[in-house]
DNA sequence: GCGATCAACTGATACGTATTGAGCCGGGAG
DNA sequence: CTCCCGGCTCAATACGTATCAGTTGATCGC
């Protein structure tokens, strides 16, 4: 850490000297607080000193002093200038910047942490203290980091669903569980029976969550426990012909899977689908539970889309509310999502 | 400009009672100078009471000190994570990230100082002191904003070639003449003699360097001053049929186009051309003098690409230099562009 | 044996601000 | 006349750190 450059700039002392009032008085000046009281003459004064000396506070004093800095952390494992415009994480980052800036907020980017992949403890310090506040993003995040981000009390909104014993956790998060009860619902409506849920094997909460929308939709339509199936992939490799075709012969209908990070799983099982003869959605009807591989020619997969943009809105509003002492934690926020009709599912076949 | 929340943090007083050492102590075992002599035991002891406690830096009180605190402010009128993949900033802002990454700053965006139209001095007060330095990005940040930052000793680098009368400006730019200078040569040896150069009105650095390389390559070609037209157009109603035509009449046989803003001023020529008849580049060779609207079937411009990435990483190395102290400003680096081939200028035809 | 040197540590200080409690002054009430 | 009060200003202080100028003992050279 090397010593700042440059001309020493001007501060609070020689702005009252050439104004010949006291330091107290230019900070009452500029603390534009209702609460104070100046003369008229002697703002005047002051104010005209600080134009005359182009006086600019001192950040680092004003935070010194226990001050809020009009600063929100960004942490992210991912690159924040993805490269990827369809970068997953892209427009959350996006809402973030709208809301900050329309709150007043600048945004830090933790880019170093990036490189130096030391988590939020880099170095056994926290890095996250240049900031007041911070939204913290990606899958990456150790869940250690975040409980003890927690306890120490630093501010922070997480964006995705967490759940660490013994920790109040700030987070704003889709609602997984809504959507995909909706889903079951559906397909029970169209006369699916037999429903698969195809997991991701990482046991994270938005997994939870779909989990107990299906059970949920299972539920609220009447189907029997005995009906419903749940089945784990850790990515595309998992899903072949044997595995699709398998499911066919056990007298299942309709699929909901669970995104995975790359879509692969999506994509896997549609070209299993294909090679076994099974088509969709007249053999088998399959949603996402979330994000679908991109749309083709012929095929809009059914499945929801997470409100990105307004998911990272509501992390910095949620992050601003803490910082003014309005709210403490944990503030918890799921924001619905919106569906996407694809073609997909049908009604189901008897067979 | 609110108080701080949550619990207060362990200082190093804190970790000095506990060690059984003094605040200095305690200073110097994180300071992990060289020169710095502190027992093999004390330091074990320091380092122990560090990790019980939780202690963490406090950058404010750093930064009072006159320290830095790795941090590199970015200042863009444009918004940063900007919707459009393909704006023209963020190539820059990739570099720009990637570099900062690289050599252990994070990054500050002033986002707020977009909305609040106000430039640098927003408020008559410098926004951009939370950073260490800075870098400036974009066509619309004043020439006084500029003027006065350096005036005032505060470390930036600039994006984009600004020559201010007096002041010692760093920037980091394209270099538009080389790549001027090189294409009149080629025109030259295809043939041609009366060339145009077209330029934007706003009569900005990158126009005066475009026309400095089109004189340049003229010389170096042999041609006379005579054979060179210089026009000028402030955007793409400027440039119509009748005009084409014009030039056509008056024995012109090749134009270099300094693109404009939205590159509106490219599609406008080749669409009166087309009306007029004039083919392009049988009858007349066109060629852009930076980034061409985007390739069509039959038609890649001859331009040159800005390495805008490559640009964003030096202006982050050149402030780096800056705040270490390495050199002082102004630094001024110009850097090479890439020849883009196209098929939009051919041999001169003799009419 | 004595000054000099050195390693290891510490006390004191400054950085620039926001805030607090007190002081001053002039005027109105009692 | 005294007392008090409101309006205005100021001196003093704390925030947490890095660094400088010592202050110890201990060791060394002669």
């Amino acid at each position: 850490m090397s010593r700042r450059v440059g001309p020493r700039r001007p501060t609070q002392v020689e702005i009252a000297q050439r104004a010949g009032v006291s330091q107290a008085t230019v900070s009452l000046v500029l603390s534009e607080r209702a609460d104070t009281t100046v003369s008229e003459e002697t703002r005047r004064r002051v104010e005209q000193a600080i134009d005359d000396l182009g006086y600019a506070v001192n950040p680092a004093a004003r935070a010194l002093r226990g001050m809020t800095v009009k600063t929100i952390g960004v942490y992210t494992f991912e690159s924040v200038f993805p490269v990827d415009q369809r970068d997953f994480y892209h427009p959350f980052l996006l809402g973030v910047e709208e809301e900050a800036a329309r709150l007043g907020y600048d945004l830090l980017l933790f880019t170093s942490a990036n490189t130096t992949r030391q988590g939020v403890y880099a170095k056994g310090r926290n890095a996250l203290l240049k900031a007041d506040g911070c939204v913290l993003l990606g899958r990456h995040i150790s869940r250690d980091d975040l409980a003890r981000l927690a306890r120490e009390g630093f501010p922070f909104v997480f964006i995705g669903r967490r759940n660490i014993e013994g920790v109040d956790l700030s987070y704003v998060a889709p609602d997984y569980v809504a959507p995909t009860a909706g889903l079951v619902e559906e397909l029970v409506a169209l006369g699916h029976r037999r429903i698969l849920l195809l997991r991701q094997t990482d046991g994270a909460e938005p997994g939870e969550d779909r989990h107990s929308g299906f059970l949920q939709g299972a539920r609220a339509a009447g189907l029997s426990e005995d009906d419903l199936v749940v089945e784990y992939s850790s990515g595309a490799q998992d899903v072949d012909t044997g595995r699709v075709a398998g499911w066919i012969r056990a007298g299942i209908t309709a699929v909901l899977v669970e995104p995975s990070e790359d879509n692969a799983t999506g994509s896997a099982l549609a070209d299993a689908a294909e090679v076994a003869g099974v088509r969709i959605p007249d053999d088998l009807s399959v949603a996402f539970l979330g994000s679908a591989p991109g749309p083709t020619a012929t095929r809009i997969w059914t499945s929801f889309e997470l409100p990105r943009v307004e998911i990272g809105r509501s992390a910095v509003q949620m992050l601003v509310r803490l910082l003014d002492g309005d709210a403490d934690p944990p503030l918890q926020l799921l924001v619905p999502c919106t569906d996407i009709r694809g073609n997909s599912i049908s009604r189901a076949v008897r067979r």
